[in-house]
RNA sequence: GGGGAAGUGGUGUAGCCUGGUCCAACACGCCGCCCUGUCACGGCGGAGACCGCGGGUUCAAAUCCCGUCUUCCCCGCCA
C-alpha cells in the first residue's frame, strides 16, 4: 500500500522495534490522552492500529496537544523509540515502541462529542445510529464491519473455486404475488404503476438456469417490507444467494457443506464447528425431538413423545399429545430449580407443567409419579430419557403448535439452567422433507407450505396420490445454533407438475401464467433440473460475532421502525417529486414537510 | 395490529416499591489548577439535569394514578 508522505509515512498499527530510529509522520484521530504534566502520552489511532505518542515538556507541540479535543485529527513528525522494557505495553500491537513528537499540526479539530468513543461506554442506540460514524470509529464496530468484508470476500472467492459465475440481478422488477410485503417504486413513465424491489432474486436466478448458466451465485441485496425482530433488519439484508442445474438435493448440500465450514474455520477462531456432512433432521423429527425447525444443538437434550405412553395414564393428558422433556441430571437440583421451569412455563401461558425425577437409589419421584402404575416406571424411565439422577417434564395439549409453543423455549431454559449448553461452537444441521402444503388454521384450505416452486417428493404421482397434506417436498433448510440461515429447494422446473402443485393450492393454470409470467413461460423452452439455496450474510456474520443484534454487524442500519436516523430516511419528497410520479398523498401533510 | 421493558445533566447509572431528609447522588466526559513514564494515568476544584411530555391525586411527586410520545425486545407478519 502506497502512503501519501503529505500525510504519512507508516500507519499507526505497524511501527515495531525493528523501526527504532527512524524519523516517520503519522496521522490519525487523537484517541486518548495521558497528561502527567510534564510528559504527555497521548494515543494517535487509525484504520490500521494505535501507537503511543510522546510529547516531552518545553516541545512546542504541548501545549496545542494537551488541550487539543480527543477525537480531532492531527498529523506529527517523529521518531520512532524503543520503550524501556519496563514501559513496554504488551496490550497493543505497537506496544514496544512509541513515537516521540516533534512537529505537529492539527488537520481537523472535533468538537465536545455526543458519546465517548474511547472508552467504549454503553450508549443508547439511538444516538448511536444517528452519529454511526463515530460509532463505527470503535474497536469493536470496526472490527465487526471489518470482519463482515471479509466474510463476503472469502465466500465469492470459495464460489469461484467451485465454479459458480457471479451474476447480478435487476433491484427494479416487479412485485411479487406472494410472500412478504413489497417496497414499491413508482413510475414516472407509467403513471400508477410501480416497480418492486426484489425480496430475493429467486425468479431471476430461477431463469439464469434457464438461460444455460449452469452455476450461479450472488451476494444479493435482498428487499422485505416486514416488521423487524434482532435476527431480522427490517428493509435490507443480504444472501449467499446460489443456484446449480442438473443437481439434486445431495449437490446443493455438498456446496454448503464445503462453504460453510470454511467460512466458519477461517473466521470462527478457536470455537468448534460442525465438520461436514452435517447431522440431518427430517422436519417431522425436528419437531419432535425439539420443537421447532430450527433447533440449537449446542444443547444436548432432545424430547420424546410420550402419547402413546401416557395419554391414556395421567388422567390430565387424556386426548392430548404429550411430550417429554429430558432434563439429565436434573433430579439432584433444588425444590427451586423445578419450580423455576414450572413457573416459565405457566408465564409462556402454559395450564400447567408436570415432571418426574428419579433420585440416586431411590424410585420414580414427582408431582405426576403417584399417576403412574409401578408396572410402567421402568417403561417410563426408558422411554422419557430419566436416567438414574435425571429428571423429565412433561406436557400435554391437544394442539400440535400450541405444544411446541411451550416445549421449545423450554428446552433451552432446562439445557442452560442445568449448563448443559455447549459454549464457543457452531453447531450445523439441516432440517429436511418439509410438508408441500399445509392446512390454512382459519379457513381450512391448502396453502403451500413454503416456497411454491419446490419440487414435491414423488412428482405427478406423489400429487395426485390424494393427501395434499401427506407429499413431502424438496425443501431444506440449513440451521446454526437456532438460527435459521436458509432455506433452499429443488425446484419444480416440469410446467406439468407446477400446475398441478398450483392447482392443488386453489391456483388455476391461467393464474400462474397471470402471476408468474416468466416463469411459466420460461419453463415451456427446456428448464434444466434445477436447485438452490441462500443463506442470510447478516446471520452468519453475527454468529461470528457474537453479536446478539443484526444490526451490530451493519454499517449503516435501520432501527426497528425501518428508519435511518443518520440520513432522515424515509423522508417528505417535494410536491414536484409526487407531481412527476403520479402520486397524490391522502394524509394531511404534517407542518414541516418542503414545498 | 397486540404484549412487555425502558426513558433522570453530553454519556452510563442510583433514587421510584415504602411520596417530604432530592433546589437529585455516583462514575465517565467537559472546564480550571497540580503532577516528567503513563497506557481505563492520578490528585484537587468547578460548570452542567428540576427527573421524556401533558394532566391528575396530595399540604407535598423524579417517586402514586391516567394519557401521550420515543426507543428496544417479543407475538402477529417474514411464500
Amino acid at each position: 500500500m502506497s502512503l501519501s508522505p503529505e500525510y504519512r509515512t507508516h500507519t499507526c498499527g505497524e511501527l515495531r522495534g525493528a523501526q527504532a530510529g527512524t524519523a516517520v509522520r503519522l496521522s490519525g484521530w487523537l484517541h486518548n490522552r495521558r497528561d502527567l504534566g510534564g510528559v504527555l502520552f497521548l494515543d494517535l489511532r487509525d484504520h490500521y492500529g494505535l501507537v503511543q505518542l510522546v510529547v516531552a515538556p518545553g516541545s512546542s507541540c504541548h501545549g496545542l496537544l494537551s488541550h487539543l479535543p480527543k477525537e480531532s485529527v492531527i498529523r506529527v513528525d517523529g521518531a520512532v523509540a524503543r520503550r524501556d522494557p519496563a514501559t513496554v505495553n504488551a496490550a497493543i500491537e505497537t506496544g514496544e515502541i512509541e513515537v516521540r513528537v516533534e512537529v505537529c499540526e492539527v488537520l481537523s479539530r472535533a468538537e465536545a462529542l455526543p458519546f465517548s468513543v474511547f472508552p467504549e461506554q454503553d450508549t443508547p442506540e439511538e444516538l448511536r445510529l444517528q452519529y454511526r460514524y463515530l460509532d463505527l470509529r470503535r474497536p469493536r464496530m470496526h472490527a465487526n464491519v471489518m470482519l463482515r468484508t471479509k466474510v463476503v470476500a472469502f465466500i465469492r472467492d470459495e464460489m469461484r473455486r467451485l465454479g459458480f459465475t457471479e451474476l447480478a440481478t435487476p433491484i427494479l422488477t416487479n412485485s411479487s404475488p406472494e410472500g412478504a410485503r413489497d417496497f414499491l417504486v413508482p413510475s414516472r413513465l407509467h403513471p400508477g404503476q410501480f416497480y418492486a424491489l426484489p425480496q430475493a432474486p429467486q425468479q431471476f436466478k430461477q431463469l439464469f438456469m434457464v438461460a444455460g448458466f449452469d452455476r450461479y451465485f450472488q451476494i444479493a441485496p435482498c428487499f422485505r417490507d416486514e416488521d423487524s425482530r434482532a435476527d431480522r433488519s427490517p428493509g435490507e439484508f443480504y444472501q449467499l444467494d446460489l443456484e446449480m442445474s442438473f443437481v439434486t438435493q445431495e449437490d446443493v448440500f455438498a456446496v454448503v457443506e464445503t462453504v460453510l465450514p470454511n467460512v466458519f474455520g477461517a473466521f470462527a477462531g478457536s470455537r468448534a464447528v460442525t465438520p461436514a456432512p452435517f447431522p440431518r433432521l427430517t422436519y417431522a423429527e425436528a419437531m419432535v425431538k425439539f420443537g421447532t425447525d430450527k433447533p440449537d444443538l449446542r444443547i444436548p437434550i432432545e424430547m420424546r413423545d410420550a402419547t402413546e405412553l401416557l395419554a391414556g395414564v395421567i388422567p390430565f393428558f387424556g386426548g392430548k399429545r404429550v411430550r417429554a422433556l429430558p432434563a439429565p441430571g436434573g433430579a439432584s437440583r433444588p425444590r427451586s430449580f423445578f419450580d423455576g421451569v414450572v413457573a416459565r412455563a405457566t408465564q409462556a401461558g402454559a395450564d400447567g407443567l408436570g415432571y418426574l425425577a428419579v433420585k440416586p437409589g431411590a424410585g420414580l419421584s414427582g408431582p405426576l409419579a403417584k399417576f403412574i402404575p409401578a408396572e410402567l416406571h421402568g417403561k417410563v424411565r426408558e422411554q422419557c430419557g430419566i436416567g438414574e439422577g435425571d429428571a423429565a417434564f412433561f406436557y400435554a395439549s391437544a394442539d400440535e403448535d400450541a405444544l411446541h409453543a411451550i416445549v421449545a423455549p423450554l428446552r433451552r431454559h432446562i439445557g442452560e439452567g442445568l449448563g448443559l449448553a455447549e459454549k464457543d461452537a457452531f453447531r450445523f444441521c439441516w432440517i429436511t422433507d418439509f410438508p408441500m402444503y399445509a392446512k390454512d388454521p382459519e379457513t381450512r384450505q391448502i396453502v403451500f407450505n413454503h416456497n411454491p416452486f419446490s419440487m414435491p417428493q414423488g412428482g405427478m404421482d406423489a400429487l395426485n396420490a390424494g393427501d395434499p397434506l401427506a407429499v413431502k417436498a424438496w425443501q431444506y433448510d440449513i440451521v446454526c445454533n437456532g438460527i435459521e440461515l436458509s432455506s433452499g429447494a429443488i425446484r419444480n422446473h416440469r410446467s406439468d407438475i407446477l400446475y398441478r402443485a398450483f392447482e392443488i393450492a386453489g391456483y388455476p393454470k391461467e393464474t400462474v401464467d397471470e402471476k408468474f409470467p416468466a416463469l411459466a413461460t420460461a419453463f415451456k423452452y427446456g428448464p434444466p433440473p434445477h436447485g438452490g439455496i441462500a443463506p442470510g450474510i447478516d446471520r452468519i456474520v453475527m454468529l461470528l460475532t457474537g453479536e446478539e443484534n443484526l444490526r451490530e454487524t451493519i454499517a449503516f442500519p435501520l432501527n426497528q421502525k425501518a428508519q435511518d436516523l443518520l440520513m432522515g430516511a424515509p423522508g417528505r419528497v417535494t410536491a414536484r417529486q409526487l407531481k412527476d410520479l403520479h402520486i397524490r398523498i391522502v394524509e394531511e401533510p404534517e407542518p414541516g414537510a418542503p414545498k
